[in-house]
RNA sequence: GAGGUUGUAGCUCAGCAGGUUAGAGCGUCGGAUUGUGGUUCCGAAGGUCGGGGGUUCGAGCCCCCUCUUCCUCCCCA
């Protein structure tokens, strides 16, 4: 027999540690419920039909699939099997999968419901997805998303807003972020006005880099992705003016590069009526999540500190398409819990009063003081203090430490006096102070 | 998925061209202290040296495979 372990990339979470992710839970679930969104769940694994081909090529190989039950091989792809062809095999002997993210699972539930939901239709939905990447800091294969999207509407106020949900959590989460966004309008239009919008995929990812490789790594990957030279002039010219009303003159020559332009301003309108406390900046060379973003993208970076992107979103013209219902369109964000939790963790932003669990330890001398101080812990917690009490009656020291340890703030003696007294002798293990009280006292005491 | 890297006590790490019973600090447990904690002192427990195979008289150390960690690419939260 091994050592346990459990699959690369996933965590056991530990007591502290759990109290500190639901801080980031609870935090994200107020603010989304205080902007009008309902909560969701969905299963963890899906058919694999409804995800594959959602999220491009390096997607669906980042999948997980989950092994028919049974004699899966009696079923198989026998001329894929023979064939050791992998990619074929797949569909004849996995028919689900674990879900990638959030927003696909929300949209096949969109048109599964969509006779009874009322539109737009706001959702928020906070649980684990499942990528097969390789682990790395801040990058796991088990990870949390907490997502807000809108079904149902085109309004660009939905965006502003979404924006404002971004700033309130992270400010109530105390961290300082940067929230960028872009449009996928606007990068087409750099395509449009360089004269390359055949070539739109492999100028937004090589743009997308301009930050890490600076812009003469760009301009060589633009390069090997074949794009002209007056092109990639072109395209460093424009790159060079991120600046919104310098772009205009610029994209004169494209509609869709205007319009892009334009929705990207009319969402800062909205935001500029009420001041976000985060900062938020238009940035031309955001690309991100190009399977299925079709209009504003956003993407969150921590200040301070190196961090891939800590949430993600955008707009998306017609997800629920793939699925037979045209027509709708979406916008969400999403928060990534884990990195967040990181980032706070590195930055040392969890509040101390996380850590503090159970109120109070009754400790006692004998069996007689122990079936007495059982008596209070029962009385104790009626009264709504969160009560502990130590299962071997003896020696104090030992049962002071144990208090010490797990940070219990409050240690109430039970021994032959205070029985007699119908009392117990409490001691505040902060300043050391103590005094002989009643329950009822003590539970007044505490629930102040 | 490609390349690199890491793995010794619960935790952080030592370890000698390969050479007998693998060490330290912290933590844990017991005692000094039989109604009072995080200090001090004393003592103890705890290791298939990630796992499997190989080379060797002999492997924690060398070789192969595998798992895991972190990193770069890819991509993303």
């Amino acid at each position: 027999m091994s050592k346990p372990s459990i699959p690369e990339g996933t965590r056991d979470f530990g007591p502290e540690q759990v109290r500190k992710r639901n801080y980031i839970f609870d935090t994200v679930r107020t603010v989304f419920a205080k902007f009008g969104f309902q909560p969701l769940e969905t299963p963890a694994m899906e058919n694999l039909s409804t995800l594959t081909g959602k999220y491009g090529d390096e997607g669906d190989k980042l999948l997980f699939k989950i092994l028919n039950n049974g004699d899966y091989l009696s079923k198989a792809d026998e001329q894929a099997l023979a064939n050791r062809d992998s990619n074929k095999l797949i569909s004849s002997i996995a028919k689900r999968g674990l879900r990638y993210d959030l927003t696909v699972p929300f949209a096949r539930y969109v048109v599964m419901n969509r006779g009874t939901l009322s539109f737009p239709f706001k959702r928020y939905q906070v649980q684990p997805v499942w990528r097969a990447d390789r682990p790395q800091r801040g990058r796991y294969r088990e990870f949390f998303q907490c997502d807000a999207d809108v079904i149902g509407s085109e309004s660009l106020h939905y965006e502003a807003e979404l924006a404002q949900i971004y700033d309130e959590a992270f400010q109530e989460l105390k961290l300082p972020v940067t929230i960028k966004i872009n449009h996928r309008k606007v990068l087409f239009g750099i395509a449009e006005a360089a004269g390359i919008a055949d070539k739109f995929m492999d100028m937004t990812v090589a743009v997308d880099k301009l930050d890490k490789v600076g812009i003469e790594g760009v301009r060589k990957e633009l390069s090997e992705r074949g794009i002209s030279e007056s092109a990639i002039d072109t395209i460093e010219k424009i790159l060079a003016s991120p600046d919104l009303s310098s772009l205009k003159p610029v994209f004169a020559n494209s509609p869709t590069g205007l319009e892009g332009l334009d929705e990207i301003e009319k969402v800062f309108k909205y935001l500029n009526a009420a001041p976000l406390t985060n900062e938020i900046q238009f940035d031309i060379t955001l690309a991100r999540g190009l399977s299925y973003y079709t209009g504003c993208i956003f993407e969150v970076i921590a200040s301070g500190i190196k961090m891939g992107s800590i949430g993600g979103g955008g707009r998306y013209a017609d997800l629920t398409g793939v699925f037979g219902v045209p027509g709708l369109s979406g916008v969400g964000i999403s928060f990534g819990a884990d990195r967040i939790y990181d980032v706070l963790e590195e930055l040392n932003l969890f509040p101390e009063s996380l850590s503090e669990s159970v109120k109070l330890l009754l400790i006692s001398f004998d069996e007689p003081s122990f079936e007495y101080a059982f008596q209070c812990a029962t009385k104790l917690r009626k009264l709504g203090v969160s009560t502990e009490i130590y299962p071997d009656p003896g020696k104090l020291k030992k049962q002071f430490e144990y208090a010490a340890k797990r940070q219990i703030p409050f240690v109430a003696i039970a021994g032959e006096s205070e029985m007699a007294n119908g009392t117990l002798n409490l001691k505040n293990q902060e300043n050391g102070e103590q005094q002989e009280l009643t329950p009822e006292k003590i539970a007044e005491l505490l629930n102040a």
